[in-house]
DNA sequence: AGGTTGACAAAGG
DNA sequence: GCCTTTGCCAACC
């Protein structure tokens, strides 16, 4: 079982309606953000990983090298009712998710 | 086995 | 506010 389970489980665990950047994942599945990014770009087929709501801590889509895949993400973003900033960014006080137990008073 | 790249994050200019 | 450099981990050549 590959360290990805862990970071699409937690990707799982995100709503709709709210986003998540690569460094909350990646702290919480005990990785760095590189990982994070880098299993994404891995994503095995019959995933139900919502990888369209991980964002990067800019709270921009992340620019990825696979042609324009990060304008569609934004159509699927708004679809779930997340607002762009005129200059595509994302209130992530507003919509980043925290998980359950991120927490580190819950950690002891 | 070693070097480069990548959907990142943080710090510096 | 934007661009560049460094550090990070995993995959590809």
């Amino acid at each position: 079982m590959p360290p990805y389970s862990q970071i699409y489980l937690a990707v799982r665990q995100v709503p709709p309606g709210h986003v998540t950047t690569y460094g909350a994942v990646a702290q919480q599945v005990g990785c760095t953000a590189r990982t994070v990014g880098f299993a994404m770009a891995a994503l095995p087929p019959g995933h139900d990983v919502a990888w369209q709501r991980v964002i990067n801590a800019q709270g921009r889509v992340s620019p990825r090298t696979d042609g324009d895949g990060s304008h569609v993400q934004q159509l699927l973003l708004e679809a779930e009712g997340i607002r762009f900033d005129n200059r595509q960014r994302v209130d992530l006080e507003r919509y980043a998710w925290r998980f359950p137990g991120s927490s580190v008073n819950e950690a002891k």
